[in-house]
DNA sequence: TTGAAAGCGGTACCAT
DNA sequence: ATGGTACCGCTTTCAA
């Protein structure tokens, strides 16, 4: 049904060949003859087979996005500002998306088969576990890659200043008074949740502030988990005063079990997130938190990715990406 | 650098032909012959070429999504559940998925370049306004092609059944009491915004409540928008006693206008959603609101769609999935 | 500046 | 049951 590079040579008179320069914008056609064709192929409404072409160029101009499985991440926020990202970045370089879950949980490593089968030019790799990632045997291949947050030293990587996030998150609490501040973290097998904690470890020792093992929940990023997990946090006594919560969808988690307990927000407990969503200032109180540039670390992912496959860059990078501080109203002073 | 299918046969001492026969589980290959061929692929780490494989069956195990310009589509709940369960169904079905934004506003069609480059067997385009859908010329070819939320007799489409969702949302209002009833709806160029509405308007008409236009706020399914929106809608006198806003995400942005007023919810202004996202158990108060099966609409579009492909389908077809109210704490009785 | 033809890596038809 | 090979649609080298 579609047409064919050798139809829109015989109505243009001239060789496949030279249809194929038209199109891929070679300087030895002369004017008049790429003219005709372009006309040809406008009124055919030519498009060349991408296939073809891939097979021929061993080039496909798609790149691969792995993410986890489903229910963790798509439902997530960061994910969707990443995704904007990747997306702007991939369609202004003319490259196409293709969007994997990598259901392997990284064993069988799918990202290689997508190499293997030249399915992809690069791949970006969201949020791997760093123990699934040594099992992919992806260190010993060189294809182009590039991690989203993940901190692995021997790969390319893009990701925010998590400890420094975290860092002037809790420092902030501790500025206003806190003192009892707890953490809700994320999982521990990523970089983001391992950083979120030591940054917030940092600034308890850097003020002198005890820490305390029993002001640790963990959740898993989700608001329903973080919810339980501040429940069981307000059977402490005494109650903690503030929360730092690694990230903003399990902040409206937390929010709620406060909610439900009859306390309020910041006059009982303070608290600051980690993100800043578009909801951040729809919940209520709007909430503090800490600014990660999702959209610009989809967006630099590509770009760092597209520079590797066209040779441009060859050595390892480590990308780190500001984070801001965003005062809101779910902080305030401490008072006795 | 990747092994070919000559190596493949060269190794295990056959042609290739017998090794594509026993890549496609050709049933004329004696067992042995197959053991050993299947002996080297493993050992070779072989998978085959894709495109090469795509362009002699012209046939691509790729399914393209179709999405609206990022900032609106990506950032709601809806598109994440939908992504879910397209992902879901195109992978069980062994297919892969190629994520495309249309920024020609489907004038160009980028649909139809994507088919006339032969680099998807079929395509679901989400959200696409009527008049959008129009313009793309996509009703003269018969291309494998699903809509999803969109309601056009011609084309096959999933989607929610909007009308007795809205119905529903409004007479259970009316059921509390209540008679002066607002809307916040979605745009109104697609036919879920149209749908809604035209189940509040039922709504109101069966149980002889008066339409008034000074009661209708248009939105475009984001919170920033509904917040004002409401916020002008607070303006009137006398004020509405209950709300129906056309999706979770506006209500989020509804709920922060009536709070800022001082107001609370149910007991001055009840409110009933649209979506059931995951986050509507936490807002404060939870959500009131209609459940529309996202995941699903998503995996069966996707199963239709490769039912077409497989041509096991021809009929073109409307699929219409339930909804259903769902009560939490945003609504409560009318009383003067 | 243009054309002819050899691949790219598979599939599938035709022989045997 | 297996092998030989034309072919899918395009790019690119080599000649002219």
């Amino acid at each position: 049904m579609a047409n064919t590079i050798k139809e829109v040579a015989k109505k243009a008179k001239v060789s496949v060949a030279t249809v194929s320069r038209v199109l891929n914008n070679s300087p030895l056609v002369k004017a008049g003859t790429r003219k005709e064709v372009l006309k040809i192929v406008k009124k055919l409404k030519y498009s060349p087979n991408v296939f073809a072409r891939g097979l021929s160029k061993n080039k496909t101009e798609i790149i691969g996005l792995v993410v986890p499985p489903s229910p963790f991440l798509f439902s997530a926020y960061f994910f969707n500002e990443v995704l904007r990202g990747v997306e702007f970045a991939v369609s202004r370089n003319n490259y196409k998306l293709l969007l994997n879950v990598d259901k392997s949980s990284f064993e069988k490593s799918e990202v290689i088969t997508l190499f293997d089968q030249r399915q992809v030019d690069g791949v970006i790799i969201v949020a791997i576990p760093l123990d699934a990632l040594a099992k992919t045997g992806l260190e010993e291949r060189k294809f182009p890659l590039v991690l989203i947050g993940t901190h692995a030293p021997k790969f390319n990587c893009v990701y925010a200043d998590n400890i420094n996030g975290a860092f002037s998150a809790t420092r902030h609490l501790i500025d206003l008074g806190h003192r009892r501040i707890a953490i809700i973290n994320g999982v521990m097998n990523g970089s983001d949740g391992q950083e979120r904690f030591e940054g917030y470890k940092k600034a308890l020792l850097r003020n002198n502030i005890e820490y305390r093992q029993e002001l640790v929940g963990v959740g898993n990023f989700r608001q329903e988990e973080a919810y339980k997990v501040m429940k069981d946090l307000l059977h402490l006594k005494p109650l903690p005063t503030a929360v730092f919560v690694a990230n903003d969808l399990m902040a409206m988690g937390a929010m709620k079990a406060i909610r439900e307990k009859g306390l309020r927000i910041p006059e009982d407990i303070s608290m600051v997130g980690f993100d800043d969503i578009d909801l951040a200032t729809f919940v209520d109180p709007p909430l503090t938190t800490i600014r990660q540039p999702m959209f610009d670390i989809g967006r630099v992912a590509v770009e760092n990715l597209i520079a590797i496959i066209d040779k441009k860059q060859s050595k390892v990078a480590q990308i780190v990406l500001k984070t801001k501080l965003i005062i809101r109203e779910s902080t305030a002073g401490y008072k006795k």
